[in-house]
DNA sequence: ACCTGAACACCGTTCAAGT
DNA sequence: ACCTGAACACCGTTCAAGT
């Protein structure tokens, strides 16, 4: 009963679709022109981008002006990190195997983790958040079409969404160390080879072995390797 | 030549043995002194306590102090994270499996995480830093080991730390969230848990229906389960 | 009901000045 | 070489006051 009210991550704010949607002016304030423009904010200048201040002027108002419709900045960057979510996951394949509908899934999170790093140390956040909910919700679902025994199908289900947030937050920081000091992808791998191929023989030999190999890999191809291997597992049971 | 000075994150401190071990008396000031002390109040007082006030009091000097001996904030937080890291994989079995191997590191990284949830947020960062490395060749040595094709070694080595990383940063943020609230692991389970069950049952199905298995589920052997299942995977392909 | 903007209690970081 | 602590430029958040 109160329950609900407990747990505010899991807050009602879109979790129904009957939420009252604004009918407000469109020059006015609201919860999503707000939650809009910190999308754009973060995706310009990153997670310290995102200020009350920075955001009120891009909105013409006061910084106390959006405290009335958002609780606290955490509450606007979990609202931001669901929108992006909610648009990722939102991918719908008829007559695919659940194997091909999760690794389209998981490759659509990382694509949204690339595009905006951000939401990839926001995503890293309590099990109660919405964002968490919705891709455990379709995850989870295939991983039942896949006939895994119940008691199997909640860690079956975690292994996978921990290793998206995982391979994400790793490739959201990439991203953005790259970002930061200015160069390309391509060309912070190369300053990271470079480094490994330094360290002390005796002690790091693996990092020293594929050090070269890291310079020209495919995220993307290594990301979905990892989504293959833990299918691969899960398919070894049976 | 100049590549390694170009990579900040993978620092000199503490990467080699030779590092000039400070001499210093007791009492005085040192970097290891502050890495300790910012351990303790990280600990005590979450990833927010660590502050240059709060430290600087603890050591009783000024905030300009810390400052001769440490970079930044960020460079404090990533020796503090690399202090931990580096005792939980000092764990060195003989005889074992690499599967074996595999497990028991994963497993301790765990358990470091579960008791210095800032270190699960502090690790999501980029695969330059120190603490990453570390892991990663640990981990790495023991792919090798499974024969696993040189071409794959990396992407196998990285989807096992993703998982790491990526559960451990969930659990990190379950544990710091019950402690915020001021309840144990069980009691916020147990509310997660009620409010999934209370989720539209057309949209969320699956969270429904795990909801009840949520509550008493063991965090470890869940945690366990998906290593397995890119054990499994990984042996599959042999 | 919604917005304004000054004010409060903090931050990380710098730097002249000390020893 | 190492430390001090005031000062700077920020933060998130609050709240009386407006419309």
């Amino acid at each position: 009963m109160s329950t609900w009210n407990d747990v505010p991550y899991l807050s009602k704010h879109g979790m129904t679709k009957k939420t009252a949607t604004a009918q407000r002016r469109e020059d006015s304030l609201s919860r999503e022109r707000i939650i809009e423009a910190s999308i754009e904010l973060l995706d310009s200048d990153g997670e310290s981008g995102l200020t009350f201040r920075a955001l009120s002027e891009r909105l013409a108002t006061g910084p106390g002006a959006i405290y009335w419709h958002v609780a606290n900045k955490g509450e606007l960057l979990a609202a931001a990190c669901d929108a992006i979510v909610a648009r990722a996951i939102d991918v719908h394949l008829v007559e695919a195997t659940p194997e091909v509908t999760i690794r389209t899934l998981a490759l659509s999170m990382f694509d949204a983790i690339d595009t905006h790093p951000w939401v990839g140390s926001a995503l890293t956040r309590a099990l109660g958040q919405l964002p968490v909910v919705r891709i455990l919700e379709r995850i989870g679902q295939q991983v039942q079409i896949l006939d895994v025994p119940v008691e199997e199908q909640w860690a079956t289900t975690s292994a996978i969404l921990n290793y998206i947030f995982g391979a994400g937050g790793q490739n959201a920081d990439n991203v953005q160390s790259a970002q930061t000091r200015g160069i390309d992808r391509s060309q912070f791998l190369k300053i990271v080879s470079a480094a490994w191929k330094q360290l002390d023989p005796d002690e790091y030999p693996f990092a020293r072995s594929i050090a070269e190999k890291l310079r020209g890999h495919d995220d993307r191809a290594d990301f979905l390797k990892g989504i293959d291997l833990i299918l691969a597992g899960i398919g070894s049971a049976r």
